[in-house]
DNA sequence: ATGAAAGCGCTAACAC
DNA sequence: GTGTTAGCGCTTTCAT
């Protein structure tokens, strides 16, 4: 006979075992070695337990213990594969750790971010992990005033443990392989130089991308023109419309094409998907990111894959290491080279 | 002063405001026009608390209200688009509603799945979507025992509330498509014939696609052996070790191919991507699930859209209507058609 | 207009 | 080996 509304509580256990709450409550919980209780007892109280479907409240054994089991991370969304990998990584560590992720997506929105985080805290999180923040200093204080371990991944915060993947180390690589597949560019052919298409880079990541990106093609003599970086964003559309214009521009596509983000990549295949086979064909292209089917599609196209589970398990460690002292961890990316 | 450790208190909080702990309590919470405490009060105590940065303890404050703000999803993870945006969709819904979405990954384990119920049981969850959960019975038990309002998502749960796309409907509607385009069929050439690959017809889902499948297959007479139906599971890999023996055996690709999900169509891809121009175009392909890419590959592909969106506003609907009567609401996917 | 006190369900210190 | 008790931080009567 249960409780006709809500769970039933130790107390319901105890009274039909003829026990107290602290023994159903020992029996109950896995370390129950150090009060010694007779294994009979145990027994019935499992039993009684599992009859009657009992679960324990965490939220009361949250407030008591001071800590919840759960362990969380705020990230912008589930838009692109990066960020979906990363929050699948972090669930099942947190499981591994016999722990109980919570994820929460905040979008863009850095008070949206402030909120969850608040929320976050609320529920006693006991380390908390933020993807994509894009101002982390006011997050990372309401961690430490709070006492939480916390460590920002893909966005670094200046005084806070951070992971990110080593954005400059990617570009560079990626940008030697397309010029080592490019013929040799002639300053005065716009059409044969190696052209950056995509991304915000008043943000730190695409920032350190373009750094790489110019350092290389600076090095290897193939940078003259301002006008061979078009930071157009990372929407779909924009970048079909700044391919369009460039193409338009240069009688042609250029000899070398970074095209920076999946997004930016997708309005770029769907302009050069009206483009004729030998066109095409002339170009070198290489996007920073990476997608399943961009090894499918009717050109080659060199990609960047981002270690979601490395970066995962770093931040991870940073947590275990206990210290909050700032650092900044870079994960190298996976250069991904088209076959064809 | 704060603290070393923690977060302040309402009773911190009261003792440098010269307050009573129900008077902090109810100055901070949005309701305190019915106790009415003085606008100076008032004013005081918000200022002393956003000093100190005081957040509630929401475990504690859960505990005593017997109810946490939380709303809970389970889903088997974010390897496919359409659990990403299923969840990308909860969580802005949850949060437009004011509460705070509790979002855990599972994988496919029903063991893990029934814990994680458990969990968010424990939580004092407000509401609970099941996303993909293959044995539902135990899971609803669980929620209805808690007196939980919840839904089950993608895969249907007999005995309680269910949102799943209708994929019957879907499957009838991209078969009919595949017909249409392709020459008609003859029993006496197997190549002329729509095959239908991919998926486990063991689950429900792909149960009914099958269903739709072979009611129009057959109704248009293009139905004639289940060697047209190779319902090889999920697996990209394997998918295409089908689609090559299918070519070998057939001479050739058939008329028509329904790739029964994005991750079979992968390894189809793949296979398809090292054959001639010429030969591709001689068959007329669907696939079962949707990708932005599926559109730039090489070939044509017609794709069929689950609405992530309005399967979560059902499912939030269901739970505002507060029945846990079964039901099942059939939400129509969208036919992508593609325009080469 | 405000304070005192009880109690949500659990655990841990201390009794016996 | 097991029971009693005192909170964790909050909300909510019930007083005043």
């Amino acid at each position: 006979v249960r409780k006709p509304q809500g769970r039933s509580t130790i107390y319901d256990i105890a009274r039909e075992a003829g026990a107290s709450p602290s023994t159903v409550s020992a029996a109950l919980s896995d370390s129950w070695a150090k009060r010694r209780i007779s294994a009979a007892t145990v027994e019935r109280i499992r039993r009684i337990a599992a009859e009657r479907g009992y679960a324990p409240n965490l939220q009361a054994r949250g407030l008591r213990r001071a800590r919840s089991g759960l362990v969380g991370m705020i990230l912008p969304g589930h838009e692109n594969r990066f960020f979906s990998s990363v929050s699948q990584a972090f669930a099942v560590e947190t499981r591994r750790r016999g722990q109980c992720p919570a994820i929460v997506l905040t979008g863009r929105d850095p008070a949206e971010q402030a909120r969850s985080v608040e929320s976050l805290m609320g529920y006693a999180v006991e380390a908390l992990m933020l993807v994509g923040a894009t101002d982390p200093e006011p997050l990372a204080e309401t961690c430490r005033r709070a006492g939480v371990p916390h460590v920002f991944l893909d966005l670094p915060c200046p005084s806070a443990p951070s992971i990110v993947s080593d954005n400059a180390h990617g570009a560079q690589a990626l940008t030697d392989l397309l010029l080592d597949r490019a013929p040799p560019p002639d300053p005065d052919d716009p059409r044969s130089l190696i052209h950056f298409l995509g991304g915000d880079t008043t943000l730190y990541a695409s920032a350190e991308r373009l750094k790489g990106f110019l350092d290389v093609a600076r090095r290897r003599g193939a940078f003259f023109s301002d006008s061979q970086i078009i930071a157009c964003g990372y929407e779909s559309a924009r970048a079909r419309v700044e391919i369009e214009a460039l193409h338009a521009r240069l009688g042609g596509l250029p000899a070398a094409l970074f095209v920076n983000s999946i997004d930016a990549f997708n309005g770029v295949a769907r302009f050069l998907g009206a483009l004729p086979e030998a066109e095409i064909a002339e170009c070198v292209i290489g996007c920073y990111d990476f997608d399943p089917f961009g090894a499918l599609l009717r050109f080659p196209v060199h990609m960047v894959r981002q270690k979601s589970e490395a970066m995962v398990s770093a931040a991870f460690a940073r947590v275990d290491e206990g210290t909050q002292a700032p650092s900044l961890a870079l994960i190298r990316p996976e250069l991904i080279i088209a076959l064809r």
